[in-house]
DNA sequence: AAAAATTAAATTGTGTACAATTTAATTATA
DNA sequence: TATAATTAAATTGTACACAATTTAATTTTT
C-alpha cells in the first residue's frame, strides 16, 4: 500500500550506490586523468584493443552521443587513436595508443583500491552481481 | 589476476542496471511529465509534503548544484512551491501544491508499472535492496 | 544499375550530477 | 558588539546520458 515511499523503492538504492560508487572512482582515477566513464572505455580497450563505436556502445551500454565527444577527449589525452574502417567507412575503429597501452600497468591497483569500500564479503559480491546481471537481463528482455 | 577484465568489476553492473532502470521510468513518468529525478523529488515530498533542499538533498544524494535548477523547473511547471523559510532565510522550503499533491493519485501504479520488468521474486528483491543499502552505507563510511 | 532501405556516427537539445566557488544569512567568538 | 566562522543555496564549469534527428556509407530491392 505505500509503494509510493522512497525507501519501498529498489530503483533509488540502485541510482544512489552506482552514484556513491562512482564518487570513490573520482580521486583514484583523477591521477590517471580519467573519468569514470573513460576508464570503463579503457577496461574494454585493455581487453579488445581494438573495437567500433557500435559495439563498444553495446558492451558499456552507452550511444553515440555519449561516446562521440567522449572518444574524442580521449584521443586528444592520446590513449586512444580514433580511425575510420577501410572496409567500411561507416565504422570508426577505436583502438588504445602506447600510452593508453601503458596506462594499464599503473591502473592495475584500482579495482581493489575502490572495491575495499564496498566491504562486501566474497559470497555477498557475487550475490550482488548475479542479482545485478539478472536485472540488467530482465529489462532488456521487457517489450514495455 | 583479470581484475581490470569489464566483467569482473561490480560497479559496471550497477552503473549499467540503474540507467537501464532508469530508461524503464522515462515513458511512464513522461506521462506525469516527471523525470526520474524529479520523481523522486516527489516520493519525498508525498511523505513530507514540506522539506528544505538540504534536507531533500540528504535524503536523494543530491546536491544543491543538481537540486536547485530541478526544483526551479518543477516550480515552473506547478508541482512544489519554493519559499524561503521566515525563521532563518538561509533555507529555502519545498512545498507541494495542490497539483503536486494530487500527482500522487495518479502516479499509485508506477512502482508495479516498472517495478515488474526487474522480475525478480520477493525474495531475490529483498536481498538487492540489503545489499544495496549495505554497499551505500559502507560507501559513505569510507573515509578513502 | 538506380532507388529505397538500412546502418553507423555524429549532431542537437534537454536534463541531470557534481566539484568548486560565491553569496547571503546566521551563529560563535574575541 | 564587531569580527570570524559556519551554514544553506545558488552559481559556474565540466562531463556525462540519452532521445531524436541528420549525415554519409552500404546493402537490398526493384
Amino acid at each position: 500500500m505505500n509503494d509510493l515511499k522512497l525507501e519501498n523503492q529498489l530503483c533509488f538504492p540502485l541510482y544512489a550506490a552506482s552514484k556513491e560508487l562512482i564518487k570513490k572512482y573520482k580521486p583514484v582515477l583523477d591521477k590517471f586523468d580519467l573519468t569514470y566513464t573513460q576508464y570503463l572505455v579503457m577496461l574494454v580497450l585493455w581487453e579488445d584493443n581494438s573495437i567500433n563505436v557500435k559495439t563498444l556502445g553495446e558492451r558499456l551500454m552507452l550511444d553515440s552521443g555519449t561516446l562521440t565527444p567522449l572518444l574524442k577527449k580521449m584521443e586528444s589525452k592520446g590513449y586512444v587513436k580514433r580511425e575510420v574502417n577501410d572496409k567500411d567507412e561507416r565504422n570508426l575503429v577505436i583502438s588504445l595508443t602506447e600510452v593508453g597501452k601503458n596506462l594499464k600497468g599503473k591502473c592495475s591497483s584500482v579495482p581493489k583500491e575502490v572495491g575495499k569500500c564496498l566491504n562486501l564479503n566474497e559470497n555477498e559480491a557475487i550475490i550482488l552481481y548475479s542479482l545485478l546481471y539478472k536485472v540488467i537481463g530482465n529489462i532488456k528482455d521487457t517489450s514495455m
